[in-house]
Formats: C-alpha cells, sequence, structure tokens
RNA sequence: GGCGAGGUAGCUCAGUUGGUUAGAGCAUGCGGCUCAUAUCCGCAGAGUCGGGGGUUCAAGUCCCUCCCUCGCUACCA
C-alpha cells in the first residue's frame, strides 16, 4: 500500500479578503503536499474558509447582506485565488457546510457523553452597542473599539470543555514527541504555555446573541463558539469517523502561522483527546511576511500589493521567491527588490541559463540528437555523486518542511553543473573534433538537467513541466518516485528531438534606488525617533492634584485606588501601581503631579482617569508631590 | 514587570557533543571563458560572532551580568 500523506492549511476567516499570508501559507502547504506526491505517496490537501461568528454576522449586515450571501462572496475569493496560484487542494472545505455542521455536534456529543463539557457561568466585557462581549485584549483603553465607551462586565451561563484536564496528558505527550510541533521555539514556547494552568474553554455562545453557528446537540439554545467549529473541519473534511478517506489519511500535518499556535498546539490535541480520536501527526509553524513598503514601486509612489507582483513577476517566480526567502519558523522579508534579486540569481542566470545553454550546445554540435552510448569518466563521476548527495539533502529539508534550506541544497547542484561544463569546456572538444567525449558531456549534463527539472516541481510545477517536456519527459505524478530517481543516473530515454532553446525565465530588470535620498530621509526619521516636537509635549496635561482619599484596590494587592481633587467639579478616580510602597494613609492631603489627559482605562475593573508620576528609585518608587498650599488644578509646564 | 526566542560579513542566514586561519548565497571589486538570458567560472575585500565579566590548555559554542529587537503575558495609566 502507498504511504499516505495529510496536509491542511487553517481555513481562512472571511472577514478579509485574501492577502500575502494567506497565499503564503497556502503555497507552502501546496508545495509540500507536491514534494509528497513527488516521492509516490498518495497525497491530500486541504484547505477552506471558517465562516462563522458574529463578526460575520456585522460585517454582513453593514453591506446590507444576509451572511449567507456575504460568505459565499468572500469565501469563493479565497477559492477562486488558489488555481491562479497554482494551488491544487483536494478539497476546499466551508464550515457552513451541512456535513461539517452534522460532524461538529457528532465530535460535541461525544465529548459531552464522556463528562468534558459541563454547564457553567462565565464572566466578560459586554458592550451593549455592540450586542457582544469583548475579550480584554480587544478593548482600546478599557473601551469597546466602536461605541467608545466603556464595556459592562456581565455573567452568562455558558458550556465549558474540561481542557485542563488534559493538560498533564499534553505536557508529556509533547516532551515524548519532539517531532510534534516544530519548529523547535514553537515546540518551546508551548511547553512553556503549559506551565501555568491553562483552564477550561467555553465553547458556547447562547443563542438569544447569536445565531449565526452551528447548535450544540444537547442545548437548542446554544451554538458552539469558535474552536469547536473551526479545528474540527481537519476531521470533517475527510469524512470522520467512517469514511474510506478518514480511515486512509488521517492523522494530518497542520500547517499555521505563528499566530494560532495555542488553538492548534493546546485546545486541539485535548479535543482529540477527549473525543478518543487519534492525535493529529504535526504541527509545521511559520512565521510572518514583513513587507517593506518603501521598497515596493517606490519609484511609482504607490504601495504594491504583494499579490499583484504574482502577474509582474509570473506565478512560478512569486511561489519560487516565497519558498526560498522565508527560512522555516522565522520572519520573512518581502520587497520588490528582494525579489528582483533572486528571480535573477537563481532562476534567470543558474537555472534558465543552464538549460538555455545546454540545449543550445545541443543543438549547435549534434542538431538536438544525442547518442545514448556513454562511458563515464571521474569527472562525470563525481558530478553525479555530488548531485545524488544534495538531491538528498533536499529531500531531508523538504521532509522536513524546509523549503527555503531544500531550495538552497538544489542550488549546490545547480552551481556545480554549471562549474562542470566551464571545466569541461565542450565547445573546445567540439574545436578538437573530440565528438564522442563531447556527446557524453552533454549526455551528462541533459541527465542533471533532468533531475533539476523534477526537484522543481513541488515549487515551480509549471515551469517545472516546461522543461520536462523540452527534454522529452512527460511527468505523471500518479507513478512516480523521485527517490529512485535520484539514486539512479543512467537510465533514461531522450529525445531525439531537442529544442533549440528554452528562454524560461527573462532577466528582470533591477530595481533603480535612489540612494541618497534613501539615506537623508532614514537619517531624518532617527532625529523624529529620538525627539518629540514641542507640540507634542505641549498635549501633555500635566497637573497638581490634592490626594483626598486613597485606599486598597479590591482586586489587585500592587494597586491602590485614588480620589483626587484636580479642581473639577467631581475628584478623579485614579488607579496606580504603588501599593508596594505606600499605605493609603501616607497618601492622603499630598500634592501629586498629574498627567490630566490621560485617556481612561479599567484595571482591574476599577476605572482610572489620570496618571500619578512617581520617581524609579532603587528600592521602589516615590511620587512626585509638591510642599506647601497650591490650589488643585494648577498647571505644569 | 514576568516568561520565551533572538542579536554571527552591507543583506538573508549556516555554524554539530567547546578544539586548528568563523562559513554559504546575494551584493561589491578584479581576472578568465564564449555554449548561453551581458549569462557562467575563478579570485578578493570585508565580521573584537550585541557589550562586559567568568570557567577552561581551548568559547560564537558553557556560566553570570547588562544593552537591544521580537513574541506571549501582566495587579504598567
Amino acid at each position: 500500500m502507498k504511504k499516505t500523506f495529510y496536509v491542511t492549511t487553517p481555513i481562512y476567516y472571511v472577514n478579509a479578503k485574501p492577502h500575502l499570508g494567506h497565499a503564503y501559507t497556502t503555497i507552502f502547504a501546496d508545495t509540500i503536499c507536491r514534494f509528497h506526491k513527488l516521492m509516490g505517496e498518495e497525497t491530500f490537501f486541504l484547505t477552506g474558509t471558517d465562516e462563522h461568528g458574529d463578526k460575520i454576522v456585522q460585517a454582513a449586515e453593514s453591506q446590507g447582506k444576509s451572511p449567507q450571501e456575504y460568505v459565499d462572496e468572500i469565501s469563493s475569493l479565497f477559492k477562486n485565488l488558489w488555481p491562479e496560484l497554482d494551488i491544487e487542494n483536494d478539497k476546499f472545505i466551508r464550515t457552513t457546510d451541512p456535513y461539517h455542521k452534522e460532524c461538529v455536534q457528532r465530535f460535541l456529543q461525544i465529548v459531552y457523553d464522556k463528562g468534558d463539557i459541563y454547564f457553567g457561568e462565565y464572566g466578560g466585557y459586554y458592550c451593549f452597542g455592540c450586542e457582544r462581549f469583548y475579550t480584554e485584549k480587544e478593548l482600546v483603553d478599557g473601551m469597546c473599539p466602536d461605541h467608545k465607551k466603556p464595556p459592562t462586565y456581565i455573567h452568562e451561563e455558558n458550556y465549558f470543555f474540561r481542557m485542563s484536564k488534559y493538560q498533564d496528558w499534553l505536557r508529556e505527550y509533547i516532551n515524548d514527541n519532539p517531532d510534534f510541533i516544530q519548529p523547535e521555539p514553537y515546540r518551546k514556547e508551548v511547553l512553556s504555555m503549559l506551565k501555568e494552568p491553562i483552564g477550561d474553554l467555553c465553547i458556547s455562545r447562547p443563542k438569544k446573541r447569536l445565531t449565526w453557528g452551528i447548535e450544540m446537540p444537547f442545548d437548542k439554545n446554544f451554538v458552539t463558539y469558535v474552536w469547536f467549529d473551526a479545528l474540527i473541519n481537519y476531521l470533517s473534511a475527510i469524512g470522520w469517523p467512517d469514511s474510506e478517506e478518514f480511515k486512509k489519511f488521517w492523522p494530518a500535518y497542520h500547517i499555521i502561522a505563528k499566530d494560532i499556535l495555542k488553538p492548534h498546539a493546546i485546545f486541539w490535541p485535548t479535543m482529540l483527546k477527549s473525543a478518543g480520536v487519534e492525535i493529529y501527526k504535526g504541527l509545521r509553524v511559520h512565521g510572518y511576511w514583513k513587507v517593506d513598503e518603501t521598497k515596493m514601486s517606490k519609484s511609482l509612489g504607490n504601495v504594491v500589493d504583494p499579490l499583484s507582483l504574482k502577474d509582474k513577476y509570473g506565478v512560478d517566480g512569486f511561489r519560487y521567491f516565497l519558498m526560498r526567502e522565508m527560512h522555516f519558523g522565522h520572519d520573512g522579508n518581502f520587497s520588490e527588490k528582494n525579489m528582483i534579486e533572486r528571480f535573477n540569481a537563481d532562476l534567470a542566470n543558474d537555472i534558465g541559463n543552464l538549460f538555455n545553454r545546454t540545449l543550445s550546445m545541443i543543438n549547435k554540435y549534434f542538431k538536438g540528437k544525442l547518442k545514448s552510448q556513454i562511458s563515464f569518466e571521474d569527472m562525470d563521476k563525481e558530478l553525479i555523486l555530488l548531485g545524488k548527495r544534495s538531491l538528498n539533502n533536499y529531500i531531508t529539508s523538504f521532509e522536513s518542511f524546509n523549503s527555503a534550506e531544500g531550495l538552497e541544497n538544489l542550488m549546490i547542484f545547480v552551481r556545480a553543473v554549471n562549474k562542470y561544463i566551464d571545466s569541461v569546456a565542450p565547445w573546445t572538444l567540439f574545436k578538437n573534433k573530440d565528438l564522442d567525449r563531447l556527446n557524453t558531456v552533454l549526455w551528462v549534463v541533459l541527465i542533471c538537467l533532468r533531475k533539476i527539472a523534477l526537484a522543481l516541481w513541488p515549487v515551480m510545477p509549471s515551469s517545472s513541466e516546461k522543461m520536462l517536456n523540452a527534454i522529452g519527459l512527460a511527468l505523471d505524478v500518479k507513478s512516480f518516485d523521485f527517490k529512485r530517481e535520484v539514486d539512479d543516473f543512467s537510465t533514461w530515454e531522450i529525445s531525439d528531438n531537442l529544442p533549440k532553446n528554452l528562454n524560461l525565465f527573462p532577466r528582470k530588470e533591477v530595481f533603480k534606488e535612489e540612494k541618497p535620498k534613501k539615506e537623508a530621509k532614514s537619517s531624518k526619521n532617527e532625529e523624529q525617533e529620538s525627539y518629540i516636537d514641542f507640540d507634542v509635549f505641549q498635549k501633555v496635561d500635566l497637573r497638581v492634584g490634592k490626594v483626598l482619599d486613597a485606599a486598597k484596590h479590591p482586586n489587585a494587592d500592587k494597586l491602590l485606588c485614588l480620589k483626587v481633587d484636580l479642581g473639577e467639579q467631581k475628584p478623579r478616580s485614579v488607579v496606580a501601581g504603588i501599593a508596594k510602597y505606600y499605605k493609603p494613609d501616607e497618601l492622603i492631603g499630598k500634592n501629586v503631579v498629574m498627567v490630566a489627559n490621560l485617556k481612561p482605562r479599567k484595571l482591574r475593573g476599577e476605572i482610572s482617569e489620570g496618571m500619578v508620576l512617581a520617581v524609579h528609585k532603587k528600592d521602589g518608587l516615590q511620587v512626585l508631590a509638591i510642599d506647601g498650599e497650591i490650589d488643585p488644578g494648577s498647571k505644569i509646564s
């Protein structure tokens, strides 16, 4: 039976249009999947869209559409983009698909029957204007980002997943399986998250507030919320629990960006464990693209959507750049300049030109037809040995999801072939009429090109197929084994009608950078960073305030709650992190220095309408205070 | 503030359990070839491996400390 390989991208949330990040993850998954196909495995590649939740309902309303209309529209943007990027997914799942809903309910029921779901109280910040909860992180300075009003802390009954029950198991599992989460830094990060209690997971929302979701199978008044809906797509897409596909392909490798590490590394394995489903095979985490806008078509004065560069440089050039430039686990730098440089150096100069010069010589010296009788000399054997070694390294790299390293290993081989041609100098052999040797040399080069073209297929399927067609090999991935291809450099059928040339990657114009201008600009920026203008300082409203009252914060032991008179109608409520250094009584009556126009914000539930200035000393903090009688509210400048 | 990751040539990164003159690609400069997309090949320059201290016969590699960047997190207003 064939080895199988199942790889997924996250399902993308349809509140935004596809961008570079989506494209990268999906191209990466496609490349990895194609690599495994090339290795002779039976593969399944899943991507799709995540379509439930309140944000979707709101976005739809704002456009005057029904949620279904809205998600249909955005989802199709994703679905239609992938073929344009030569991405061949086996399935495109949508969380609004009926089979997915059924599957989620089935999963929930199993976990519920096991006793891992309980009904409990949930507290959170709720904005009545938005009719929704906000996490503390979403709040801007303690306010609802839309209504600019403080939300209300309310309690609500909800269903919870007993995630904490599996914390110890998960920690051990990750310790025992170093390959489970990779690259290593992310594995360590997850282990460090697991040092703290992970708590239980709130997995429902009452229907009275949110209907756009999947109904809880054991309570019609609730829908499931976010992760129980989304993560289960990896199972529902292949027909868990009974389908042939599920039996064949599960467990999966999940490819994600670092922002959703926690749900995939902690929620998902514990969910699977609870439901008694085999744990997924591995999580592979990549970084972000830092888009350098100053280097993007600066001369035109407009910022270019990175995705649009696929049209300018071709899908293959675009895919190659992304796969070559992002080092696995690191963040990558995306700029048009880097893209052109990479395109010219690797694709145009090294690979493209190598193909072209070879075909040209075969045509010039042998009219496009080589003889198969050959005998290798030491030089030839050395090149072949090096080829096998670098291709094996290429395989190892791609097996561990490291596309940049894999392509670098391939480039070592490409450079070696160019060097081989130079040191053999076929043009001299031709002059000397040493045609047998010349035939052998070109034959060796051509077979190397075949291997190189095959190795490029996962990253640049279209260009790879052009190369292979040119040398007479129609690639049938279904019956392929790249490993065998790497081991055997001696037998193959050669086309006796090779083309005169093949200009795959025409060089791109090098980006013109106006260096002096740029330097001037950057030094100016530095200046701007280390100084603030006077008018910025003037915006800070510093005033003297008299502390009328001070008390310990009810819900925090490092904070004090003060009432400060600023000469206004009502004294201000101010929270200060000085409980370690001051007793409440010591502060009463002091004239302190305050920032009076700081945006109010809640700290552990108490509103703070200003900031008390203090000096940082070796042994703690000393509040700035003014001696003598001063009118509260006096301005400081 | 806490935890984690990082700081190696102009740029992107490798550097195995500490061991001879710290590597690769790109970029730069010089030379060679002419089959080729002014491409290819060779040579060269450049790094007190973030700073300081320590362990050791020997440290980019181990320990301490400080600085900076990024991520998560917080009882930072």
